[in-house]
DNA sequence: CAAATCACATAGCAATACAATGTACTTTGT
DNA sequence: ACAAAGTACATTGTATTGCTATGTGATTTG
């Protein structure tokens, strides 16, 4: 009895953690591209920012390869900056290209959004 | 000129379906257990049903596997249905824990669209 | 002076949407 | 009457991507 309650309760809890991880997973792009349209920031700089706007925690090993990916596509562009003390920073910040990415992102998920609140209503 | 300009649009278009893509991955559970907190489908017609209400076209192929997935984690329930006249049906329930996951699942979504929201402004 | 924090990076794993492909029945168009 | 399209299920293999674990090295704090 109790056992299968606990079993529900942990099925439950990774099935549930586990799919926060996927939800990121598409929206985080999406979220730093509007981020970076303020602003330039450097990688560590982004996860505190994204900690801070949307209480979503990101691992350094999710940000620094998603950063490379979006320069291989030309989303963002990024320069190092010295520092007067500690390590270099590399800033990143968006290209053209990101810009009119955003936009098309941006149209899309309200279309989402609006569908998904329809549902659930 | 030209040739820039066709590398850029492929390349935008060609990532923002990718992207899509990506953001269906967390939502598409999230999605479909709404769509049968109401009632009991069978597959082809939830298919029909997240076309109608959302306007997103999902494969046949992500959409029977996803069903398998979720009825192994004991979120769903299925039962044949026999026809008068062609293929049985297999409808689709929600089980308990999946009337408790979608609750847990609700409440994460609210916090993500607000705070993307709060971005995007 | 050790621990925590800042700041970058990579390798390997796991999850999942999709394309392609297959089966089999029914309806529709000509 | 028969081909095409639609209904309804399913599987295999691929690509993408967030995470854990691990590593480097500098700086700040207790």
């Amino acid at each position: 009895m109790l056992c299968d309650l606990l079993y529900i309760y942990f099925m439950n809890e990774t099935f549930v953690s586990n799919w926060k991880s996927q939800v990121k997973k598409g929206t985080l792009t999406f979220i730093i591209l509007n981020i970076l349209k303020e602003n330039e920031y450097y990688g560590y700089e982004l996860i505190e920012q994204i900690r801070k706007h949307t209480e979503i925690e990101i691992a350094e090993g999710t940000l620094y390869p998603l950063m490379n990916r979006l320069k291989t596509e030309n989303l963002v562009d990024s320069k190092w900056v010295e520092q007067e003390t500690g390590i270099p920073r590399k800033y990143y910040c968006l290209t053209e290209m990101g810009t009119k990415t955003l936009v098309q992102m941006n149209e899309y998920w309200k279309n989402l959004e609006n569908a998904i609140q329809k549902i659930i209503k």
